[in-house]
Order: C-alpha cells, then sequence, then structure tokens
DNA sequence: CGCCAGGGCCTCA
DNA sequence: TGAGGCCATGGC
C-alpha cells in the first residue's frame, strides 16, 4: 500500500486539484501552487461542482460551471434567487438535472443558514456528517467537498480508487467506504497535499489506463 | 450504435 | 445490508 503511493506520487509530482475557475473567467483550471488561498465563490464553486460531477464526466461538468459564471450564479443566494429553469439548462450537460437541481438547491439553503466562516470551526467528521445529512450527498461527495473546499485532511474513495487498490490485490473487493478510507489514511503521510493529489491521482491513471477495461500494456503497476 | 463517466436514492427482499 | 432500477448528457 505505501509503496503503491510513493509511486503514485513519483508519476504525479502535483496535479493541482480541485480545479478552480480565476477570477474574471469561466473555466475551471487546475493550480500550479500547492498553496492557494480560496475565496468564497471558489468553496462554493467546489461544493457545486463536487456534485454536479456524481457519475458525470468532468468535461460535461465544465460546460456547466461555465454557465453558471455567466449567469453569475456563483453564491447561495444567487442560486436560490434564479429562475429554476435557467439554472436547469444551465447544468443541463451534467446529466441528471433535475435531481441535481434539488440537490443544489438543497445545499444552497443549507449554506444560507451555516457560512463558511461558520462551517470551517467544525472538526473534519462533524462537517463531514453536516454535509451526509443533506439529501443527494454520499460519502465521496461529502469527502469531497471537506477535503478541497475546506481543506481538511480526509481521503477521498470513489469508484476509481477501489476499482485500482483492488486491481492491485491491496483491498478486498467488498470492502466498505469507510474500511477503505481509514485503510488508507493509515499508510499514507499526515499531509493535506497529499491527500489531495493522491486522489487525483488516481483519477488521471485510471482516466488513462485502469479503465473499467483495464489497458494493461504500459501499467506502471505491474 | 453501445458503453462509460470524479454517485446517490429508493425499493424490496 | 445487498442487489437492482433509476436518473440523463455528451464523448468516444
Amino acid at each position: 500500500m505505501k509503496q503503491f503511493f510513493n509511486k503514485l506520487e513519483e508519476l504525479y509530482p502535483w496535479l493541482g486539484w480541485w480545479p478552480i475557475t480565476p477570477k474574471n473567467e469561466v473555466t475551471p483550471i487546475y493550480s500550479k501552487s500547492k498553496k492557494i488561498l480560496l475565496t468564497n465563490e471558489n468553496k462554493f464553486e467546489i461544493l457545486v461542482g463536487a456534485i454536479l460531477t456524481q457519475n458525470t464526466s468532468w468535461n460535461n461538468v465544465i460546460k456547466a460551471i461555465q454557465n453558471l459564471k455567466k449567469l453569475k450564479i456563483l453564491s447561495p443566494e444567487n442560486f436560490l434567487n434564479q429562475k429554476k429553469n435557467i439554472v436547469i439548462q444551465a447544468i443541463k450537460s451534467s446529466g441528471y438535472f433535475n435531481q441535481k437541481y434539488k440537490k443544489l438547491f438543497i445545499l444552497c439553503e443549507f449554506l444560507e443558514k451555516n457560512s463558511f466562516e461558520n462551517l470551517e470551526k467544525y472538526k473534519t467528521i462533524e462537517l463531514r456528517e453536516k454535509f451526509l445529512g443533506l439529501w443527494g450527498i454520499g460519502k465521496e461527495t461529502a469527502d469531497s467537498m471537506v477535503l478541497y473546499a475546506f481543506n481538511k485532511k480526509i481521503f477521498v474513495v470513489d469508484t476509481y480508487t477501489r476499482r485500482i487498490l483492488s486491481r492491485n490485490k491491496l483491498i478486498e473487493e467488498n470492502l466498505e467506504y469507510d474500511e477503505i478510507r481509514i485503510l488508507i489514511e493509515k499508510n499514507i503521510p499526515n499531509s493535506l497535499y497529499k491527500y489531495k493529489n493522491y486522489h487525483a491521482a488516481i483519477v488521471e491513471i485510471c482516466k488513462t489506463n485502469c479503465k473499467k477495461k483495464p489497458l494493461c500494456d504500459g501499467c506502471v503497476f505491474k
């Protein structure tokens, strides 16, 4: 396991996750620097992106984010004040738009009552529980939010993580989400940037080689 | 054309 | 608690 993550870091020293849209632009980009100060708009964009990308390719999410940016739907308040049809149209490319509209709506109502400043005071697990309590947010989405929008150390376990670890015989196939998460957290350094980058690297490798139908030629983990 | 994508909810045993 | 159905668009 430790060997696996060392190799991962060697391959991808820094992927710049989570992609954020720079001020006065509309397209999210990956950050060259590890330390960036997130504005509330940035944080909101990450939370929205985490929901929009559920079981959806990031390319489809980018278009939705671009539309939301152009419509200046950059805050919970603006989202809630915007007409449903307009928002649905904006996020259409990300698929499941009816469900996702509802999820975003519920998230925004939550954020109106709980400012980022207040949410940041919670401990990691407590903040996770807060998000998990919202309809439409499961463990992976909650953990993405906690890690990338709030810079709190929790490892994001997605289908890619389960796939690549089980293919490399580092975990049993039917291990539960939190069992995998805790196992990984025990085996990696206590570093926020590594938590982010290891997850990003797993996604990257699974997109290129360790696909559902694996391209085992040139696999670095052979 | 079919498959897949940075999941989660609901239903029914 | 586990399996199966459902949600939906766009790239390949």
